[in-house]
DNA sequence: CATAGATCCTGTATGC
DNA sequence: TGCATACAGGATCTAT
């Protein structure tokens, strides 16, 4: 599914292709794909035409796309995300529409049209403002809450260690809270584990500082992976702007793998459901934790 | 406040 | 063959 490494392909696309250009015209075809755009599509179209796009930034599974008005001013952007099955199209105008196309924007060149295509309409775009967020650091109001990905150089890997100690839950769904930490989704948490040889049903308050920087060390390394893969991508939902498919499906450890053999040890690779979705991990290598839910009980 | 669970959506795969 | 059901999982909302 669409998390850093998708994410950050797609805004690559976006950097060479959409960047320096001015908007001509919106349509909103499906309402909603533009739902967190309080004021309307009506409104978001009126207020994008004209707008020139001044750069393609992102943080975590965010995507966004400062814009210049007419006067020069910047101090609105597109926010763009992708939810599970979004994609971020640069198509020729003449090209048939897609299936799933939610928003169609031209450009004053009348060179390839931006597409946004949803099938699930899980993500959507917004216009919103950019605001300060801490010492030089601007993002859309909406994206203020998300915390800086590990690939982010002012990333505070201390901070980080600190704050996932702290955590009374599983240590896989400290990953997936995108407050702590942002960019990872199912299928790279499950990776992450594995490398770090760590159950996700883990306390993350268990894990020990070097453990818990180890852990993210092994996200790095797996986040670094898939971004020079293209991403993952298991059929064509998953694509940069020009409908091309990563490959790093081909590298995934245990995601998908239920019943095949670890890599590592042999071990056959099993699926657990966690949080309205599945973990997959090595029985042998990441050994659960002995008594996951346990509490003293004072009588 | 922190944490856990439900919820939105639709195409694809599977079971009977 | 057809119908029903399970499943995929981002972020957000509600409940505790």
């Amino acid at each position: 599914m669409p998390e850093l490494p998708e994410v950050e392909t797609v805004r690559d696309g976006l950097q060479r292709w959409v960047v320096g250009r001015t908007v001509a015209a919106v349509e909103i075809r499906h309402p909603r794909a533009v739902r967190r755009h309080l004021p309307g599509g009506d409104d978001l179209a009126a207020r994008l035409v004209g707008t020139r796009i001044e750069a393609a930034a992102r943080r975590g599974k965010y995507l966004w796309l400062p814009l210049a008005a007419a006067s020069g001013i910047v101090d609105e952007c597109l926010v763009a995300h992708l939810g599970m099955s979004g994609q971020l199209l640069v198509r020729p105008p003449e090209a048939p529409d897609e299936r799933h196309l939610h928003v169609r924007i031209a450009f004053t060149d009348g060179a390839q049209e931006l597409r946004f295509v949803d099938q699930r309409t899980f993500g959507g775009l917004m216009l919103d403002r950019l605001v300060p967020a801490g010492a030089d650091d601007v993002v859309p109001a909406i994206v203020a809450h998300i915390a800086r990905d590990p690939v982010d150089p002012a990333f505070d890997d201390a901070l980080f260690v600190t704050r996932l100690r702290r955590r009374d839950s599983a240590v896989k769904r400290a990953l997936l809270d995108q407050s702590l930490v942002s960019g990872i989704g199912n299928i790279y948490a499950d990776e992450s584990l594995w490398r770090a040889r760590l159950h996700g049903e883990r306390r993350a308050r268990t894990l020990t500082r070097a453990v818990a920087l180890d852990l993210l060390g092994q996200v790095r390394g797996v986040l670094a992976e898939a971004l020079r893969a293209g991403g993952t991508s298991f059929d064509a939902l998953y694509v940069n702007v020009n409908g091309q498919s990563g490959y790093f499906d081909r590298s995934l450890a245990v995601y998908g793998r239920e019943g095949k053999p670890c890599r590592r040890c042999g071990s056959l690779i099993r699926r657990a459901a966690f949080m309205n979705r599945s973990s997959f991990f090595c029985p042998t290598c990441q050994r659960p934790p002995r008594a996951p839910r346990a509490r003293l009980d004072v009588t």
